[in-house]
DNA sequence: ATTTGTAGAACGGTATACCATTTCAAGCTG
DNA sequence: CAGCTTGAAATGGTATACCGTTCTACAAAT
């Protein structure tokens, strides 16, 4: 739930302000964004839109034609499970390296886990439980972990969206049992070795994997 | 060793020309890219320059300062570390996953191996055992994983470079260590489960970056 | 009805120009 | 001599204009 404070780049407000609509699924997957359209909507010229768009592709919200046309990205059922199983390949990689770091400071997940509790729509539970697993990668020491496990937040975001809309009758109440696990992972984080928080956080991106509805199309 | 033909796009060649620069040490890491100098030395103008900067960053090869100014990346022997957990954390999940079709038809990993045998340089050597990997993760049929693993190579690539030109005692004939347990790995895929290949994979990384002569600055 | 041809619009790639910011060194001040 | 000031040069951010390519829709031909 992060809005940059119109950052002085206007690539980068740009780029902001694309990625919720798509998220937020204002704007159809597979749908056209030229770069002519959204400089003029935007109130921008083109150059910093193309920075957007590129930016926005690396963290694959968007697709590049092979004549270079930018279309919003269209999720498949296969793109979730190549998601999952590098989120199972990095992240328990980064609780086992961030259990030292975490063992004597816990408080920023803490923090987390009580704006959980308090958060009030769909959405912002899924932001703060990703910004949990992102708490935990920032403390491992791991810059590259980290930036690569942003690279597929964005589409993580998309998919969850994707799937709240979906299945309107969505149980806000997974908030409580978010927070309860992610209570747990921090007790571990206090308590046990490294070797026991990487083998629950891989148990707790499973278990979320296998709860969540999916429609294997 | 690929040379892309001269894309259609400057923006890509820019971008391969500034990369070979920095992988082969012709410019020195914390040297200031300028957009200016370059495009004029190239011969284009800003704008592809731009453009191939963004990617060299997305890439690794190049840090861009708060103020937006790029520089060749200066690399740490903890960057390695962070590199080689990395590998370690996708490697072996790309071998699991490509075993199936690997079994099958390994006909591309043959050929390389063939070719890392008749290499005449340590670079060539370097880059078809990269390539091995690579021909591995892409039999992954997860393109994200692939797509990841790609954005780390530009550094690894940098890193054993400088290791090579630091060393300049090279022992050409890595050739066939590399040769040779790149044989196992492909037996393995042939004739055992997929864990065994993960299993394999590992410990191939692993016992390489432990062979490696790192001066643990 | 399906396919092919074609003209015009849409779009992206690039060059150039202008402006704001940063950098850095020369010069001034204490 | 150290530290600060300042101003010119370097640099990046952005806007705009031009050109070639790609797309699309409509028309002609089979």
């Amino acid at each position: 739930m992060k809005i940059p404070p119109s950052s002085k780049r206007r690539a980068d407000h740009a780029s902001a302000v694309l990625r919720s609509r798509i998220i937020d699924g204002e704007v159809e997957p597979g749908v056209l964004l030229a770069e002519s359209a959204v400089a003029l909507e935007l109130g921008v010229s083109r150059v910093p839109v193309r920075e957007a768009l590129f930016a926005l592709e690396r963290d694959g919200l968007v697709d590049f034609s092979e004549s270079g046309r930018a279309y919003v990205t269209t999720l498949s059922s296969h793109d979730f499970k190549e998601l999952y199983a590098l989120r199972l390949a990095l992240e328990p990689l980064g609780a086992r390296l961030a259990a030292p770091r975490l063992r004597e400071n816990a408080a920023a997940l803490e923090c987390n886990i009580q704006a959980t509790r308090k958060a009030e729509t769909i959405k912002d539970v899924t932001c703060l439980d990703l910004d949990f697993h992102e708490l935990i990668l920032e403390a491992s020491d791991n810059s590259r972990l980290l930036k690569l496990w942003r690279s597929l937040r964005g589409e993580l975001e998309l998919w969850l969206g994707q799937l709240h809309r979906k299945h309107q009758a969505n149980q806000l109440d997974t908030r409580n049992g978010t927070a309860g696990a992610h209570e747990e992972i921090i007790r571990c984080f206090r308590n046990a070795t490294p070797k026991a928080c990487e083998q629950l956080t891989r148990q707790h991106v499973q278990g979320w994997r296998e709860w969540l509805p999916i429609s294997d199309k």
